[in-house]
DNA sequence: ACCTGAACACCGTTCAAGT
DNA sequence: ACCTGAACACCGTTCAAGT
C-alpha cells in the first residue's frame, strides 16, 4: 500500500478511495494479470488433458513470479472477469475430456488450489537461503531408519525429480483422480443439518 | 515476536537467543502441536484408504485451528521430528495400500500440500465478513451465460457440497490418482540437463 | 464532494550497551 | 558470556481536516 503509493506521489490513505483493503487490491492485480494467460481455445489437434496442463501452468507461472499475489490468492479467492474466464476454459476442457459434469465442477477447485498452493510455496526465493525445501530434503535424507522405518525404506525416491516433473505429475494425478473417484451420493441438495448454506 | 515476547515479560530481542526468525519460531510450536496428532497404528480393521483419511484430517484440523501456522508451513516446509513422524505413518500408510514406492514417495507430498493449503485457506476467518469463499460462488452463480458459458451449464454443481465433502473427495481424488498415474520415466537419475540437484 | 496529512497501532529485526 | 532497551525501518488503516 505505502510502496504503491509513493510511486504515485500521495499518502497511502488516497488509495482507500479506489480500494477496501491490501487484498482487495491484490485482487484486482491478480486478475489484471490473468488478462495475460493464453486460453487454449487457439490449440487443435492437442490432447484435452495437455491442453489443461498447459492453461494451468500459464497460470502457475505468473502466480510464480508473484508470490505475494499467490498468497493472497490462496486466503482470499479470486473472482474477477480473468479469473472467471480461466475457470471456464478449464471447465470446458474437462467436459471435452468426458469428465461427468459434477466431478468437473468439485475438480476444478483442486486443480486451481494445487497450482496456487505450489505457486505460494516455491515462488521466487528471495534470498540466496536456498529455501526450506532443501532443508526437508536433507532432513529426510538423515532421518534415522530406526525412528522413521518408512522413511528410510523409500530412500532416493523421497527427494528424486525436478520441480517441474514433480508439478507435472502433479497435475497428472489430479486428472486422474478426478477421472475415476465418484463424488458422494446426496450431496447435490444438502442435507438439513447442512454446512455450506446460511 | 512481539506478543510472545511481552508474555514472556521481556522486549522482543531476547527471542532471537533462541530463535532465527519468525518462520523458525513457527515452525518450532507447529510441530510441537503435531505431537498430538494421533498416528494410526492403533486403529485396526480400517482400510487404508480411511486410516490415510484419518491421519491427514488430524493434521488438517491442527492447521485450521491456526491458520497462521498453516500460511508459514506453506512457504516454510516442516522438518520437525513430529512432521517427519506424521511423514512416516502415511507412507506406511501407502505402502500398506499396495501404492508403488516412487508414487508414495511423491504421493505424500501432494497429499500434504493439499492438506496444508486447504487449511491455509480456509483456516477460522477472524471477522464475520464470511469469507471471500462465498464471494466467488455468488460470482459463479451470477456469471453470464454469454460470456461463460461453461460455468453457466454447469450450474449448481459448482456451489455444491459442504466444505467437508469437498474436503473427503479431494482426498479420495488424490489417493485414486496417485495409486492410478504411473511416474515419468527417467527421473530417478536426474539428467545431466536436471533441474533439482546442485 | 473529493482527497489526504498526520497519526494510530502495530510489525520483525538489529545492535550497542548493560549485568 | 548472556541477555535486552531502545532504536530502525517498516507495515495497514483511520479520520479529522483541508481544498
Amino acid at each position: 500500500m505505502r510502496r504503491l503509493a509513493s510511486e504515485l506521489d500521495t499518502g497511502p490513505a488516497s488509495l482507500y478511495v479506489y480500494v477496501r483493503n491490501t487484498a482487495e487490491l491484490h485482487a484486482a492485480v491478480l486478475d489484471e494479470l490473468l488478462g495475460t494467460v493464453p486460453l487454449a481455445t487457439e490449440s487443435r489437434r492437442v490432447a484435452w488433458n495437455d491442453r489443461i496442463a498447459r492453461v494451468l501452468g500459464s497460470y502457475t507461472r505468473v502466480l510464480m513470479e508473484h508470490p505475494t499475489l499467490a498468497r493472497s490468492a490462496l486466503v482470499t479467492r479470486p473472482s474477477g472477469p480473468n479469473y472467471l474466464a480461466l475457470v471456464d476454459c478449464l471447465l470446458g476442457l474437462l467436459r471435452e475430456g468426458g469428465v461427468p459434469d459434477d466431478r468437473s465442477a468439485w475438480g476444478i477447485d483442486l486443480l486451481l488450489l494445487f497450482a496456487t498452493s505450489i505457486a505460494a510455496e516455491h515462488g521466487t526465493r528471495d534470498q540466496a537461503d536456498q529455501g526450506p525445501e532443501q532443508a526437508f530434503m536433507t532432513a529426510l535424507r538423515d532421518a534415522s531408519s530406526a525412528r522413521y522405518p518408512a522413511i528410510a525404506a523409500l530412500g532416493n525416491d523421497l527427494v528424486s525429480g525436478s520441480p517441474e516433473a514433480r508439478y507435472e505429475w502433479g497435475v497428472a494425478v489430479l486428472l486422474a483422480g478426478i477421472a475415476s473417484a465418484s463424488r458422494p451420493a446426496g450431496e447435490a441438495e444438502p442435507s438439513m443439518q447442512g454446512g455450506a448454506t446460511s
